[in-house]
DNA sequence: TCCTTGTTGAGAATGAATCTCATATATTTA
DNA sequence: TAAATATATGAGATTCATTCTCAACAAGGA
């Protein structure tokens, strides 16, 4: 039963880095959240939870966090890079709707089989990858329609 | 036979612009490319062809080459996008080296129904998308093996 | 205790991308 | 043909998410 402090204090101790406080209450934070979040709104989630965490310190966690595997970069939206934790979560693709900017969600598991055979034939290690949808969501569809 | 000109032409035209000689220029030079390229070597491929147009006006010549279709969007790298034509091309996804950063392509005709069809199903309208697949190419691979 | 190494907040710096504006050029109107 | 109107452009200023710098601090080992 690994939850994510323990993954997250494990990963730094290998690296000869320390579970601090700032990125103990980053990583509750991240975890508090059950959406899409950049740097920005992690900074006033930390905020209102009474963390006193520098905004420098939030962009120095998300590297890590990154690399332990805890979260994903999702996408870029209004030149903001977007994560989303995935400890416990399965993997998915995002509908991004270019008018209204909302994203959804749908499961991978039909195009993982296919990703993975094409990583061994051309003998790459996938570590991450991202399959971002664009275009109109149907409540925009309808609403251009009726226009 | 329609060749690019002739598309960005008729695209232009229908929103009421004009196919001026810095636009002919600059679709010119990324039609001469035949690999992925930034704003800034855009830009620099047009100072060797002794093309006088501004970084401003390839910063703004893009988003209607995208808008045309004739170019995609096709990853982020270094805090730059990355863009190429696809004018004529076969659909792709990119294997990203984390550690070297070459790309490489593969063809997406296998995942192309799949995605269609999960659209259908939303009745989301889909426009474009981006599959990115980021790891380490065989030959890092191998050179972190032997160290 | 001393020394090395890691950590942090505050504010400065970076730099790709966007914006402003004065000046051109094309197209339409009278 | 001469306004009037709309679109384009270069140069340089500006934006703003992200990264960097640095001084102060803390943990742990010798
Ligand atoms: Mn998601
Ligand atoms: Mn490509
Ligand atoms: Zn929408
Ligand atoms: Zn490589």
């Amino acid at each position: 039963m690994q939850d994510h402090e323990q993954i997250f204090s494990r990963f730094l101790a290998k690296k000869g880095l320390r579970l601090t406080l700032p990125r103990k209450q980053i990583l509750d934070a991240v975890f508090s959240l059950h959406s899409h979040f950049d740097a920005e709104q992690l900074f006033d989630v930390l905020r209102i939870r009474n963390a006193e965490v520098s905004l420098a310190t939030v962009y120095r966690t998300l590297p890590l966090l990154l690399e332990s595997g805890l979260i994903q970069h999702s996408m870029r939206q209004e030149s903001r890079d977007i994560y989303e934790h995935i400890f416990g979560h399965p993997r998915h693709l995002h509908w991004i709707c270019r008018q209204c900017g909302s994203v959804s969600e749908t499961s991978l598991d039909n195009i993982m089989p296919f990703l993975e055979r094409a990583a061994q034939e051309q003998h790459f290690e996938l570590e991450d990858f991202s399959l971002n949808l664009m275009g109109l969501c149907w409540r925009c569809k309808n609403e251009n329609r009726n226009q």
